[in-house]
DNA sequence: CCGACGCATCGACGAGCGTCGATGCCTGAC
DNA sequence: GTCAGGCATCGACGCTCGTCGATGCGTCGG
């Protein structure tokens, strides 16, 4: 029995998920198969650096941005949060592969990866298929 | 100033996003519209509550299951959690939309809502639209 | 060479979340 | 009516997370 397992997931952040993350989405098959736990696991690292709304806004004002970048100084003010907080929101965005970071000077730009939210959708329509495809 | 916000996101769970979540997806302008600060909220909730891999799995087992339903004690077994565990995260997912549930009998059976996913799908590939459009 | 600036890291605090056992409610079987 | 079964709720326990001020490192301008 499993005895309290690990109280949370203790996100390690690996970067994005991989590539076929939706391995049940459209192959055939009876009823496909439902992502194994470690593919779960991927999968929830990465929304979880989504799960934050300072985090969503980030990412919205970094793909808005002029020149599809930006640095810290210009993020500051839209979320209305300190210096610290918002370079450890972009940290965690970088960890999950959704942002790229490029020092240049002394200022630090970071830039969309668009490849990595591709690849989120991806997942989700995976999963919406695999239920419409057999129901 | 901002003198502390809350801490953390308090979330409500107010079902899914409403429908134009992406607002600075396929229109034009010179940088599009970072997201509001609501907007990005409706997001994160609704992330959240894809961002724990038993949520995940318990929505791809759901989606694979045959007839596109399943009941709890179906998926207590194969998340590995006890069995008021299971249900309180059933309970994240039906509140965030992503999930319905109903009661036949004495079994509860939960079915996907494959259109929560999609629309989900769609904010993501929105801001990727909004970086690569215009860089 | 030195001060100013941008940013990351550190340490700490409080709130939120995931987990479980125990319990209660409702349904169906006998 | 009574009992058994499925599921939701409650209360409690740690761990995790978001937030900030203070500090340190590297870079540019004078």
């Amino acid at each position: 029995m499993h005895g309290k397992m690990a109280p949370m997931t203790t996100i390690d952040l690996p970067a994005v998920p991989a590539a076929p993350a939706s391995g049940d989405a459209g192959c055939c098959g009876p009823a496909g198969s439902p992502v194994g736990a470690d593919e779960a696991g991927d999968l929830a690292r990465t929304f979880k650096a989504l799960a934050d709304p300072a985090r969503v806004q980030l990412l919205s004002i970094v793909a808005t941005a002029d020149g599809g970048e930006a640095c810290v100084c210009d993020l500051t003010e839209p979320v209305g949060l300190a210096q610290p907080t918002v370079s450890h929101h972009l940290k965690i965005l970088v960890d999950a592969g959704l942002l790229s970071r490029e020092q240049r000077g002394r200022w630090a730009y970071y830039s969309l990866v668009p490849a990595a939210l591709a690849q989120m959708a991806d997942s989700l329509v995976g999963l919406a298929d695999a239920d419409g495809a057999r129901r």
